[in-house]
DNA sequence: GTCTATAAAGCGATAGAC
DNA sequence: GTCTATCGCTTTATAGAC
């Protein structure tokens, strides 16, 4: 039920998705639903919480492993776009949040934590010398999760692009770019 | 009327904002709003095309542009940055769309034909040589313009960052990569 | 656990006065 | 060009039967 919620309120948003709509695409009537979940608003609350929970761990796996920052950085690229696959319904929902309602406001405050250790690994990896000093890590670090984040508008686990392939051309475009040799 | 639609639309979703919210926000009544447009639709189309007009220039001045084809994939993502930050709410609301009614549709088709034109430079500047032959030029083309289209979400113009630096940012780290030469 | 029926509220849109 | 008032419809959510 709860799969079949997200993938409406990402199809259509959740605004525009009833509850009714949810009965519909299960087979069962309005009143059914109600019976497993208060409102549509715990519906959002625990789609939203999947996603976090992955990439909260994602972060931590990052922030204890062993190696230099940069590596780090690296590994958390990796594990984000693994994660952003694997959990891509519930994570397109989070990054489509806006803070219209208080369930909305905790997840983004959540997320905000999320950015600030992603920015925070970027100025480490950035203070160890090996990122260019000409680009400000608070930038790099928006504009690299900005590019991983834009994910979830066109991939498919599906389609011809593996995620070991996915992560590797991101790595390879933020850290190497785009220039020949 | 349609910078306070917009604005709302962003701010709280299209289905979430109704005619009541834009009027209360103009001061007037709902039956203002409805002496100027027809349906909350027009509003959504007014909005959209406001991007679109704005992002098809940008893609036909690169593709009319003298010099090579990596010129002018430099060219037309230093346009697109400037296009989306001189019509920030609009060209937001046109990413946020997803299809959820005519209207909605005809702008994405719009939007795809405005992506296959940016695949088609990226590949034009794949055949020179100049960019490195072990990224797809169509996975690169989504990466890239996904980190640029990623700005809408917080870029501000208002802040410490301005449009050039913006995209002089986004040009090195697409191109030259974040690796500390 | 699912149903029918309904309450209470909000929505887009219109009619007609000023 | 803006107002009050209202229509017709959809929404979230609940009550109570089976």
């Amino acid at each position: 039920m709860l799969a079949a919620a997200i993938e409406l309120f990402n199809r259509k948003g959740y605004d525009a998705t009833s509850i009714g709509d949810i009965a519909e695409s299960l087979g069962v009537t309005k009143s059914a639903i109600y019976h497993h979940v208060a409102s549509k608003d715990q519906l959002l609350a625990e789609a939203l919480d999947e996603a976090l929970v992955g990439l909260e761990a994602a972060v931590r796996a990052a922030a204890t492993a062993d190696g230099s920052a940069h590596d780090r950085l690296r590994l958390v690229v990796r594990r984000s776009v693994e994660v952003l696959v694997a959990h891509q319904p519930a994570v397109t929902l989070l990054l489509r949040v806006h803070g219209n309602s208080e369930t909305e406001r905790s997840a983004l405050q959540r997320r905000r934590t999320i950015d600030a250790d992603l920015a925070g690994l970027v100025r480490l990896a950035a203070d160890e010398g090996v990122l260019r000093r000409d680009l400000d890590p608070d930038l790099v670090s928006r504009l690299l999760f900005g590019m991983v984040n834009s994910l979830v508008e066109w991939y498919r686990a599906s389609g011809p692009v593996s995620v070991d392939q996915l992560a590797d051309a991101i790595s390879t475009l933020a850290f190497e770019g785009l220039a020949a040799t």
